[in-house]
RNA sequence: UGGGGCGUCGCCAAGUGGUAAGGCAGCGGUUUUUGGUACCGCCAUUCGCAGGUUCGAAUCCUGCCGCCCCAG
């Protein structure tokens, strides 16, 4: 059996394996253990890194969170079995700046935060990025299911090969120049359970650690609490209004809720009532029927364009494109106007219910699996 | 104080003699490297209280309590 066939070529260098040093950034997962594992076993030059992100003491009990303790020594492990370098970074600082302080702010800000896409666009293809470089690095690979395929005019970015798998919502923000530089061996497998029996066939630890999810840094999935903690104070009560104007009844903080929640609001009597405004200034929640989700129009800011062609310069009637606003759900059409100065506003031909400012807009071919970009979900 | 109406799960609400629908809320779960949605499951041995009639009552009768409306 040729352990190494199914991922080891997708680097795309012409050297010989072993001129080729890889910084595979390990999480301590099934994934990015697997890749870093795998290209050693197939001669690369390969530089282990994990980066320490926040607090392990207070992560170290659940099993299912990354980049803390348990996970750190799970990475570290797998590089002494498999016999590369490893490092641990201490990034604990930088993550908490740009990702955790990022993440409660928007929440008070009454958005919808991604923290992960935070991660990744400020920290991990950033910092940890210039890291690999300074480690001699010639490139910086990662368990991600997303697909680097390269095209006529430089690196695309592609969804991967499995649709269930597929992460590249939250990686809409990669630049690319990043991409550059950037490999992702896990995007053409068909499937996790792929990534399973190649940790199994390697002897991997990991081989079964349960899939990470939730929010890393929130260990019990409380990111009230957290938030609270950070920001005292944050959590000020208030009223629970109607779209007709009726106060129906009171919450625990505006940032307990997320534009199209239905649960959590206690109210009960007549038809269901989903979240469809928050005022933080006002501290209010404004509740209405599901109809009032619909939403058509997008405002975007920070838009990374990853297509062909100069953004601003697209089609008179904007860019065709399938616009993804959420993680879990197929793209769907939609046209993309430019604004300028990284605005953009995407006309959903298809509304959607729970658009919510702080979450990202993705954009995607309509043909192919080619990612062109995205951009951050505004007020509208 | 007369007259009328009503009191069934936290809320709304079916059920008028045969052994408590449904919705909302809540709780649990599935899905998911964000939130949310959606979906699945759970959720009244009991019908304001106390008696009575009946083989059998939330449903009939009596009394009491509470609320609402009209009158005054």
């Amino acid at each position: 059996m040729m352990l190494a066939s199914p991922i080891a070529d997708t680097l795309g260098f012409d050297r010989a394996p072993s001129e080729v040093r890889v910084v595979a950034a390990m999480s301590g997962g099934v994934d990015s253990t697997v890749v870093a594992a795998l290209l050693a076993r197939a001669g690369y030059d390969v530089v282990g890194v994990t980066l320490q992100l926040y607090d392990h003491g207070a992560a170290v009990a659940k099993a299912k969170a990354c980049c803390a303790g348990r996970d750190i020594h799970d990475a570290r492990r797998a590089a002494e079995t498999i016999g590369f370098p490893h490092y641990v970074l201490d990034y604990e600082r930088r993550f908490r700046e740009a990702v955790i302080d990022d993440f409660a702010d928007s929440y008070l800000a009454g958005a919808t935060p991604i923290p992960c896409v935070r991660c990744n666009e400020r920290v991990k293809f950033k910092d940890l990025l210039e890291t690999a470089r300074d480690l001699d690095g010639d490139c910086l690979a990662t368990g991600h299911y997303v697909r680097r395929i390269e095209g006529p005019a430089g690196p695309e970015l592609h969804r991967a090969a499995d649709p269930a798998r597929d992460q590249s919502y939250f990686l809409f923000a990669t630049t690319r120049e990043q991409l550059e530089f950037l490999r992702f061996p896990l995007g053409g497998l068909p499937n996790k359970d792929a990534t399973r029996a190649l940790a199994a066939d390697l002897a991997l630890a990991v081989a079964d650690k349960p899939d990470s999810q939730d929010i890393c840094f929130v260990p019990d999935g409380n990111y009230a609490a957290l938030i609270e903690k950070l920001r005292p104070g944050a959590a000020a009560p208030g009223e629970i209004v109607h779209l007709d104007g009726r106060v129906l009844g009171e919450h625990e903080g505006v940032l307990r809720y997320t534009i199209g929640q239905r649960r959590g609001l206690g109210i009960g009597g007549g038809e269901p009532l989903y979240v469809v405004r928050l005022d933080p200034e006002a501290r209010r929640v404004v509740v209405g029927p599901r109809e009032a989700l619909a939403t058509r129009r997008v405002r975007l800011s920070e838009v990374n364009w990853l297509g062909d062609g100069v953004f601003e310069d697209g089609p008179r009637d904007g860019w065709e494109i399938e616009a993804k606003v959420r993680s879990a759900r197929a793209p769907s059409p939609a046209r993309l106007h430019p604004k300028g100065g990284g605005a953009a506003e995407v006309e959903l031909l298809t509304p959607e219910a729970g658009v919510a400012p702080g979450q990202a807009c993705v954009f995607y071919a309509g043909e192919g699996t080619r990612v062109l970009g995205g951009g951050w979900i505004g007020r509208n």
